[in-house]
DNA sequence: CATGAATGAGGATTCATTCAT
DNA sequence: GATGAATGAATCCTCATTCAT
């Protein structure tokens, strides 16, 4: 906390008069975050995309934000690990057509079947995986992956769980 | 390292007499558990399979392992999104051969021809990203994923990336 | 400070517009509590009594109004053990007509030679004393004291200290 | 906790090697204060004088004690004041024969026929209510009671509770 | 007069590490 | 080798007080 002020150039104390705990201030930051995220993936200009265009726009959106924002990556990943995370689970689903938006954007793939008739969570695992993971690596590496890359390794999963 | 020192019922000074310090014996633990993964991940009755069936078999060891060993899981997540990862990072590539067998695996079938021309990373995100992102979510959601899903899923996988 | 401005439906900078401090707050709230006491302890309908039955009068509102007013009770118990106490207790005895009544009291019937010929502070001590004790053990129990004990216990008090 | 931990002169953390907290550590020392004024109020020379002159010496000692110890009275005082008494009075019944003596020996003043039939907490109130008074008094004057006036006043509450 | 956001010293507690036995 | 008491910097949080609006 003494860090966060100090960066944010305020007293400790004024911290508190907008969260009532650290763990509060570290939910608040996840609804954020997410927020952010899902502005960055889910761009107005490609919603009217065919499906198939979207799916791989979505996906690379995912890897270009994240390779260039590795520090709200690492909150991210930390904070899915965390107990917070179990904390807010539900929450984090009923609000799922604002929030999760990714599970709602399979989903609707599947009803307006252009997906093959797999679990959510498989599909998910399929589509975002792979984007993680390359993410990942990168920033270990510290080297960003080549778009020619992220297009053929999109192609891969667009063609395993396409109808 | 205290609650550590209890569990192991010894003083906490003996610790010291092992690890130089936590750090040291958190990364020392590290090395322990992938050994023991790596061991439950290429089992040695499926070392002569044809390159398909392994690929099969090992991904489907990793989640199966994962998914019942949560805590092992959960300590490897959290260690590679932690500072200690990037430290030994070297280190994991100098023992290439012995320690990160997967790597190693993938770029036997780049080799051997059954894979695609990808990048070793690439071929990695779409192998282990999946599979990692499975065993969080069942984890999350407190239920196993059905081995029909699992075979599924590896079968998308192995056809996207296989020759 | 904010629990009172709360409780008050103020706002906590508003309270520093009538009290300088914190301290000066409580030390204005014991005057207050002081003066509601002594109404309710030496009530008019009873000043015209005998010095005896105002004896025992007083003292059974003493014990009365304290045990049904358990928070004005504790709140005079800790001010009295607290350092605040010794800042005020030269004015205590400044304004002793108007003040402190009970000391006044037993003045009193020292003078009109209804009270043995002992120092007020031992007056006080045989007289509050009992009824301090009676209230502090009728809280913990959380049960009133009957009215016959206490008439028991002020005659065994007044038939000590009579002359 | 830092005062007492400079006023010992051992480090802050020292202290939560003995006592799991703050509460506790209060509650350790309100045992150990018990105990203190147990064994300087009920001394063993006046073990087997009769009753009366117990009664007497007993509450001469409390008064004495308490006016030497300021500090083992004040504490005393707020701690019965505090909600840490009320969650520890029931191990303090519980114990009743070592630790609550006075009250026990009210009541075996009562079997005995020494003392008139009255509530053990009318008793208690009687006794010690002018003792604990006289004692605040003291504290408050910075001047202690002359031993004659102790006299006085114990054989007022002797005389006044005595069959 | 009233507001309440901002302040920061102070408080309780934790925990990796050391070292005398 | 093993022990565990001792250390104290670091952490989260509270709260009386101030001051610009």
């Amino acid at each position: 906390m003494s860090k966060i002020a100090k960066e944010a150039e305020v007293a400790v104390g004024s911290i508190y008069h907008y969260f009532p705990s650290k763990d509060d201030l570290i939910i608040e930051l996840y609804w954020y975050c997410k927020e952010i995220i899902n502005k960055h993936i889910f761009l107005e200009e490609q919603d009217n995309l065919p499906y198939d265009q979207r799916f791989r726009a979505v996906w690379k959106n995912v890897v270009l934000f994240y390779q260039d924002h590795a520090d709200l990556f690492s909150f991210m990943e930390q904070f899915y690990g965390s107990p917070f995370y179990e904390d807010i689970r539900k929450n984090v689903f009923q609000h799922k057509c604002e929030r999760n938006k990714i599970f709602h954007f399979l989903e609707q793939g599947l009803e307006e079947k252009h997906l093959k008739d797999l679990h959510v969570r498989i599909l998910l695992a399929a589509y975002l995986g792979p984007a993680i993971s390359l993410v990942r690596s990168s920033l270990y590496e510290k080297t960003k992956i080549e778009e020619s890359q992220l297009d053929l390794l999109v192609d891969i999963i667009w063609n395993g769980v396409k109808k």
